[in-house]
RNA sequence: GGCCCGUUCGUCUAGGGGUUAGGACACAAGAUUUUCAUUCUUGGAACAGGGGUUCGAGUCCCCUACGGGCUACCA
């Protein structure tokens, strides 16, 4: 292949050492390699042929460069910007080949796109400014017949301010960027994955999706089949979009409902197990259908649904503070004494025995659920109530119920 | 600096000459749940600026501003 290049008459040498140097000393702008610096640089092309040879034949070190015309307009499409048109006196012979034998980027993405055939090239936008050389490189390989399609895409930019998004963004503000959490082991610094932080697969490519091409349509939950069928280049937008992590969650949580609560649980399971806690797979099946809605991730169900397994042990006393009347410590020991008495065979019977107590003290439920949620769970917000005391079963209700009111009679009475 | 690309609510975006400029996330309010959350409804919120072209510009052209990318013997 190097040979091959080498005797093509758009290419040139350059003794590597002298090269920076040389270019200081053209005095240009910006030390570009071109059309007009190459002139005044050692090269095959300033240097007469037998002494190329010769140096060659020394072993002095060199790299390949493109040789660029001077002035040419260099025009192609994009299927997402439209025609696009460079001057070559704007471009600069870049190095096809290093010193070491190999080629560039530029070079063996032409080739190998080339070989095998490829029918587009659909990159970032960063790629754009070297399209052009690529094209010229697809033209003098004599291969422009077989050109692909370019497709340059919008960048993804950080958040916060602008800028191309980069692996150090994700941790510095609190969101994973990598698919996986990821070591560099030359560094050693780690970078956060969606898996680790508890993205579903379909719901980040879901989201990402979204960010610069949509359907055309309001849909916005696409599996991956549909994506398949309803993504065109044609609506992909050509502005860089930023992170947002706020949508990034809600796609997440859409993710999470749609699942079903055996899959839920046996993904909870691990979590469980892990905070020292143990149950069956019917409990947790039910402990994770009342708590997915207001979950975005798995891993936030434990935050959730602490209280499914064990008893509280201190309460969300501002809460209860506020909520506190003079009646309210006798209103809460009735209802216990009620709920003692009563059956406690699903959530509406225990919703109905809790009302025909209220009413017998001439009050409304409202007044005292707040309270009665704390002493039993420790905190102010979460599912029904009455749904919780179901699965929690009589006796737990019954001793936690006790145990706060023992709590509430010291703090409050 | 040079070259290239871009610019509609805070964010993701729809819109391709005539629209009350639409949706989603987030936010706020109301309703409901005799609790919090969920849910539902409602609301605030945008065409970067200036010139053209046109009967008529978010939509087409130019300039300015701003943003981004590239400017390696990295990809």
């Amino acid at each position: 292949m190097k040979l091959a290049l080498l005797t093509m008459p758009s290419i040139l040498l350059k003794s590597l050492t002298k090269c920076s140097k040389d270019l200081e000393a053209a005095k240009v702008a910006s030390p570009q390699y071109n059309a007009i610096t190459r002139n005044s640089m050692i090269n095959s092309v300033t240097l007469p042929e037998d002494e190329v040879k010769r140096r060659l034949e020394a072993g002095e070190p060199y790299v390949i460069r493109i040789k660029l015309p001077r002035q040419e307009e260099v025009r192609f499409h994009d299927i997402i910007r439209g025609w696009i048109v460079v001057h070559t006196q704007n471009m600069d012979d870049k190095v096809l080949f290093k010193s070491d034998g190999m080629p560039t980027y530029h070079l063996a993405n032409v080739v190998d796109d080339y070989l095998m055939d490829i029918s587009h090239v659909i990159r970032g936008e960063e790629w754009l400014p070297s399209a052009p050389l690529h094209v010229l490189l697809y033209r003098y390989l004599g291969w422009e017949a077989k050109m692909p399609e370019f497709a340059h895409l919008p960048l993804l930019l950080k958040p916060d301010g602008n800028g191309k998004l980069s692996k150090r963004d994700g941790d510095r503000l609190g969101f994973p960027v990598a698919p996986l959490n990821w070591l560099d082991p030359k560094t050693g610094e780690t970078t956060s994955g969606y898996r680790e932080k508890g993205y579903y697969p379909e719901a980040v490519l879901n989201f990402l999706a979204m960010l610069g091409w949509n359907p055309g349509t309001t849909q916005e939950i696409f599996s991956l089949e549909e994506l398949v069928e309803a993504f065109s280049l044609d609506r992909v937008s050509k502005a860089g979009a930023k992170f947002d992590f706020e949508k990034a969650k809600w796609f997440n949580h859409q993710y999470l409902i749609r699942k079903s609560d055996d899959e839920l649980a046996a993904q909870f399971k691990p979590l469980v197990t892990e905070a020292g806690f143990s149950a069956d797979e019917e409990y947790l099946k039910s402990v994770v259908s009342l708590v997915k809605e207001r979950a975005n991730f798995v891993i936030d169900f434990m935050e959730h649904a602490r209280f499914f397994f064990e008893a509280p042990t201190s309460w969300d006393d501002d809460t209860l503070r506020k909520k506190w009347k003079a009646d309210t410590q006798d209103l809460l020991e009735g209802w216990k004494e009620a709920l003692k008495s009563s059956n406690f065979d699903n959530a509406q019977s225990i919703e109905d025995a809790s009302k025909v107590y209220m009413e017998s003290r001439e009050a409304g439920i409202g007044k005292v659920l707040q309270a009665f949620r704390i002493l039993l769970t420790g905190l102010s917000a979460g599912p029904s109530m009455f749904e919780i005391c179901a699965l929690l079963g009589k006796d737990e209700v019954i001793s936690r119920f006790e145990n706060g009111l023992k709590h509430t009679k010291e703090a409050f009475a």
